[in-house]
DNA sequence: ACCCATTATTAACATGTGTTAGCAACGTAC
DNA sequence: GTACGTTGCTAACACATGTTAATAATGGGT
């Protein structure tokens, strides 16, 4: 139409300078005449990236969005984007593949969510070349990761109430999925599994002396799991150790419906410290870690890996204890006759 | 390497009963060992769909993570993509200008967040003939939309307050942004303003006659806000109408912090009846909107739109009061010589 | 008038795919 | 032995860009 080649059109959009005025100014013209623009994927494509992180999880989106805890951890991936100009890619399983979803993700990398180093999924990027940082997984060797000190924090909460002098206890515990049978509990699962075992062991219990449920990552399934506990009357526990905040703020509601009190009756404490932990009332006692410095850490090591800097970094995060209103001494009625009392 | 055309090769992926099992298969060790897949971006580029839905946001990604109007919000938008198999790439603005974010993103439509149609952004995505749906913005004849009856929920919460007798009252409102100054209240705030006003005059009262504070919507400005309200000693008011819950749940903490009872000596609604709504003590009294199934509208509306189906559908959801515990009669020491009481 | 330098512009290539029309080869029926 | 349908594969095109090296045009100096 101009009468001009393709490439002049490029020139006008990416560099004008080069383009006496003229020439760009008929470009622009015609352009807005025929509404063109440069094409996104076709620019992407030869550009060879796409201003995009993207971040591939283990579970459906609504259950994500619902889950605090990815909020929190997003918020810290978005900084890193907001100051690089990244946009973000959800990428959920495909037809409950995460395998499936990658090669649908037009993404410069991946932060990879709950996946141990040996999974399908981190041999394909590898294979494809694409970078991508684990995260909550297990340190290993040639693989960027961003870890939990989860065993020390469990180690720490659990010790909490056993100094409380609690005995009979519940550990509300996360559902490690199918995967676990044929593995056994891997990653920040198995760390705090390993920090509670270990703070047992101290006093010389042991896991299998305590009520271990399993449940889905949910408030609900929390609740729910709760009243299930309380209900074996004579073996209800004095204090629920969730291994996750949203499961504690279920169990709370649950016992709160039950009429008993916390945490006079049963002590509750959480694990990940969200920030709604402590805009609860009784606000909780949970053990904390840096869920948006990870989700910052990974994506700065992402970012460094896509501009092909840093090759493998690690980073382990601490966590701390933060003792609040829901855990106290153990009721004085039931503290006598247990074991270990 | 094989010694087959690039066109054996597409087969041997995509319609693999064209091609004899010999080829094939010599096909895949080849790639196999070159570690061969096809490249994701030319797909897309070829296909012309990229399977993904974008979300256009007015604010950074951090600031829309830590806001849980947005979790509940891309919950719903993210049910949809579970069911259609798309993923979710998030679009903040670019060097501050939502504009320059569209061009950055491979999508096959956008959620338009809180945007009116006169803006440049929709003459934009029209002009690309991109398909998108825009969500909290005011109905317009030949774009699709989905609002929410925001007049009608601020009405009745105003109503509610008033009729437990409470005069002296703030509104805890949201910011509007620079573009304000030139274009007054829009959307969704232009309604609740409304709203707010219309129940106060079936009082003979007038948005003059209360304090309003605008604030952006974070729990903190909430906070602080909502405690330089009740410094000013003798006009410090007994209710505070919070346009949103995150505001309300600062209000309530600075309450708290300030020795005040909630409800008993401040009464506090929010607006959108997040979930924490419910968690929280006291139980916030909130104006309920459909913020997940929003999301789902919309983004079942925009499917639509990209598989070219209906037109130009509009959709109003539906608003209502639900009354907790935060709202009470206003204290009788200071319902005595108000105006109107 | 001629050479050179500078600038404006373009042809050709590279980024990787999917699709369509068509060409060989091959077997089969008559 | 020839006409015909089937199978297996390929050449050419389309999707749209950005980049580089080469070419055309222009103006100025001698």
């Amino acid at each position: 139409m101009v009468g001009v080649s393709r490439s002049a059109v490029s020139f006008a959009f990416n560099s004008p300078e080069r383009l006496s005025v003229a020439t760009r100014d008929r470009i622009f013209a015609a352009a807005k005449e025929l509404g063109y623009s440069p094409n996104t994927l076709a620019r992407m494509l030869q550009a060879g990236q796409t201003q995009s992180l993207g971040v591939l999880l283990p579970q459906n989106l609504a259950k994500i969005m619902e889950n605090p805890y990815y909020a929190r951890f997003l918020t810290g991936v978005g900084q890193v984007c907001d100051e690089q100009g990244f946009t973000l890619l959800l990428t959920p399983p495909l037809r409950d593949s995460m395998l499936k979803a990658i090669p649908y993700a037009a993404v410069d990398g991946f932060v990879v969510c709950g996946l141990e180093h040996d999974r399908g999924e981190v041999a394909e990027l590898q294979r494809r070349g694409i970078p991508f940082v684990l995260v909550d997984s297990s340190p290993w060797a040639d693989v960027p990761s961003v870890d939990v000190d989860d065993e020390s924090g469990a180690r720490e909460v659990t010790r909490h109430i056993l100094e409380l002098g609690h005995r009979r206890m519940a550990l509300l515990s996360i559902d490690p999925g199918p995967e676990r049978a044929e593995r056994g509990y891997r990653g920040p699962l198995a760390r705090r599994m390993a920090g509670v075992a270990d703070a047992l062991s101290q006093v010389g219990m042991d896991l299998k002396d305590i009520n271990l449920v399993e449940v889905p990552a949910t408030r609900m399934d929390g609740y729910r799991a709760a009243k299930a506990l309380m209900a074996t009357a004579e073996a209800a526990p004095t204090a629920i150790i969730a291994l996750s905040d949203i499961l504690a703020f279920g169990a709370v509601d649950a016992l709160h419906d039950l009429g008993l009190r916390v945490p006079e009756d049963v002590s509750v404490t959480g694990f990940d410290d969200l920030p709604e932990s402590a805009w609860l009332r009784p606000r909780l006692t949970s053990v904390r870690q840096a869920i948006a410095a990870k989700g910052r850490t990974a994506a700065d090591f992402l970012i460094s890996a896509i501009r092909g800097e840093d090759q493998h970094p690690h980073q382990l995060l601490g966590t701390s204890l933060i003792v609040r209103d829901s855990s106290a001494r153990v009721p004085a009625a039931q503290s006598t006759g247990l074991p270990n009392a």
